[in-house]
DNA sequence: CAGATTGTTGAACGGTGTTCATAAATGGCC
DNA sequence: GGCCATTTATGAACACCGTTCAACAATCTG
């Protein structure tokens, strides 16, 4: 019933990522299916476990797709600002510009952070690498901080990262209207002013 | 095959809702079933929807009873502190409890923000009202600052509830080892100096 | 042209949420 | 006490899910 060599194992690869890619889009991680999947591609279900280990497996590889694309939609941001922006505006940048992805890609976003892995099993190093560039990004623009700049990284990062989550999933609307921009501004600038008030104390 | 009345629809209610709470906190999210909670309260599936819509309007049930367990866990912590306590103190102690609910309860804390309402639904009135009360618990803390208090209110909690996710989904872990009630205190301290500094300037 | 190899299938298994005709046990009525 | 209506719960049925795997068609090799 097959013919031979249709696609490689790199095409299905492709072919798989881009039709999961745009059901998890327009449905969301619940309308994701392996036979959803297949049938997109024009193959059946069963050919998906030739190229991937399980649908976590597919999952896992549509995720580090997703943190690249944010990658280079961070670097668009920073580059198009002006070559004399400060750091602050530089990460101010960022900090919009991450929120700004994950509104319009909600979908494929949710799926990065709502995707547990099996219990004691550790993140595929592809995905661990994304993270790292991304969290390396905010780093880069502490630098002037010296020691702090590792920790204040972190907490940057994950501070507007839960403000996009509470925004984007209506936890927060609960409580009336929300301009999550502002809080995303009111985070890194009152942030970034503390950190430069405790180390004036500290000196 | 029903003798009558065995228990009644509340009495269902409730022992849906702790087998439910049963089986997320030893399994997750993804071990929730129909056929599993209503084994566990031996009756049969059919059972449930004679008192939910659905396993989401058990979810969302499940969700309020979560939110209710958070508020009465930060509530505690409060209330062992001392009572010359400032604002500060009292921000970073429930900030701190937060965490330590989310630590301990990961999988149910999990379920409330990954449960995404089908396109269109608004959150049931019950879990808004748990989600202004815990805001509440936060705009009190800040309520010396004023009009700010409400924005500031949000990016504390955003922010802590960002730290949270990254730290417990492993998803910093990526970049070494994480401290994260470090990254709660840098957040909570840096932030209220940031935002004392801006008053200051702003008068 | 035969045979080995490769790529793909589709049926099968055990699971899922949900619906609903049906059965059993009770309460009220004569 | 006997009968019926009502209440309560069932479990079979439906359509879907992830995953496995024997089997088959198309090609390559000799």
């Amino acid at each position: 019933m097959a013919r031979k060599a249709q696609h490689s194992k790199e095409e299905l690869r492709a072919m798989a990522l881009a039709a999961a890619r745009e059901i998890v889009a327009a449905e969301g991680a619940a309308g994701l299916s392996t036979r959803k999947v297949a049938a997109r591609m024009g193959y059946a279900a069963g050919t998906l476990y030739l190229v991937f280990r399980n649908l976590d497996d597919l999952v896992l590889q549509l995720n580090a797709a997703t943190l690249e694309a944010l990658d280079a939609h961070l670097a668009e941001a920073l580059a198009r600002l002006p070559a004399g922006a400060g750091p602050r505006q530089r990460l101010l940048t960022l900090a919009h510009a991450y929120y700004l992805f994950a509104q319009e890609h909600f979908h494929l976003w949710s799926l990065v952070f709502e995707h547990h892995l099996p219990e004691g099993e550790t993140m595929p190093e592809s995905l661990a690498a994304r993270v790292r560039a991304l969290l390396g990004r905010v780093e880069a623009e502490l630098a002037h901080l010296g020691a702090g700049a590792a920790l204040a990284a972190r907490v940057l990062w994950s501070g507007v990262h839960g403000i996009a989550v509470l925004a984007l999933t209506d936890n927060l609307a609960a409580t009336g209207p929300v301009d999550a921009p502002a809080l995303v501004d009111s985070l890194v600038n009152r942030y970034l002013d503390g950190f430069a008030a405790a180390r004036r104390n500290q000196s």
